[in-house]
DNA sequence: CTTTATTTTGAACGAATGCTCAAGTATAAT
DNA sequence: ATTATACTTGAGCATTCGTTCAAAATAAAG
């Protein structure tokens, strides 16, 4: 009973994340998202409330997809190197999505308004940290990593040279370059995965 | 003659450029600044044109401010090393300014009808590059690092990993946490510049 | 067909935005 | 004092912003 909904939610909020990771939150106009949604406002404010929360759905999706991403390339590889630079690559030579991360985008595009959209994207990226933890964990009871090897300070060695290299990589556009810099990040992680 | 100025320019600026980089380029509006340096919106357009130049001139002092202190570290440490760690920890653990990077927000906060300064953060960030290796390359001649080393390479390795720890510091504010990333980082910035 | 339920529409609101400019104020030279 | 010059002021412009809501449209149920 009832109009039936002309939108598909999950797609709507799909490109929204797409709009707001290129754009940032404030960057991005709820007249931008409604031209890309093809929603006139009414129809965006009854189904998502209001632009903070169609940010926050889209912040969901976008950590659903890097999380399912990472956890498909550990599970596809024989070992956690390979599985993180397969994943790293991928990300970074997608020439359709930004190659900076947008939840780090968000911690620097967010105003003072706006702090809670900031915290949530910490503890996302937190979130994310665990999952390095866990597949690390696994790594070392499979003897790839040194028994001694604190993993939790090694998985937050991991982000920060990801966050820097996905960052660096909006400036820099050079496929050689940025190759280079992901082979450096491996040989250190590999050094200090052994190590200790 | 005429009257004289109220206002000291730099100073301005340099109020500005706080502004700018905590709240960043959209989250800033022209009524903020206004309040925040006190001056009324004819004051801040005939001195400073209009918004994106504001915005310029405190990237340029940002830049500015940046390359001085990083000479500064580097001319009193005895190794290339321990200069480039105490520049470090001295950004991060100033209490007063924000860990990220100004120009890393930059690229991440301006939307597409200010591509402009998008671009001139990414060639301020080149030049960071750039002094980076200068300095390499006096470490270099002085010994301490690698007769084969590429400091092109290191310099830009150096980059990304001083820029994820700025951006991950933003949400991770314990100090222990941070100082140990630092300790992590130096060691395979050293390892990197004593091989090949 | 009528009613009821659900969704979409788009004009329009008040507030905020970047910015302008005529008027006012302070200085130095005449 | 008067004039010429430089700087500051703040009301207010046009535009855009996030958001609302009565009306229209579409579906199923009676």
């Amino acid at each position: 009973m009832g109009r039936q909904q002309r939108y598909d939610r999950t797609e709507s909020v799909e490109k929204a994340m797409n709009l707001f990771w290129r754009n940032g939150f404030s960057g991005t106009s709820m007249r931008d998202l409604g031209e890309c949604l093809d929603m006139r406002p009414g129809s965006i404010y009854a189904n998502f409330g209001n632009k903070e929360q169609l940010y926050r759905e889209s912040m969901d999706l976008y950590a659903a997809n890097i999380f399912h991403d990472f956890q498909y390339y550990m599970k596809n590889a024989d070992t956690f190197m390979e599985g993180l630079e397969n994943f790293i690559r991928h990300i970074l030579f997608d020439q359709d999505i930004p190659s900076v991360c947008m939840l780090t985008k968000t911690l620097a595009d967010i105003n003072p308004d706006h702090e809670a959209l900031k915290e949530k994207s910490g503890h996302m990226i937190s979130g994310f940290e665990c999952l390095i933890i866990t597949e690390l964990d696994r790594a070392k009871a499979g003897g790839q990593i040194n028994d001694n090897c604190d993993t939790i300070s090694l998985a937050r060695y991991i982000l920060i040279q990801f966050i820097g290299l996905r960052s660096y990589a909006e400036m820099q556009k050079s496929q050689a370059v940025i190759n280079e810099l992901l082979h450096d990040m491996c040989t250190a992680i590999q050094n200090k995965a052994q190590k200790n």
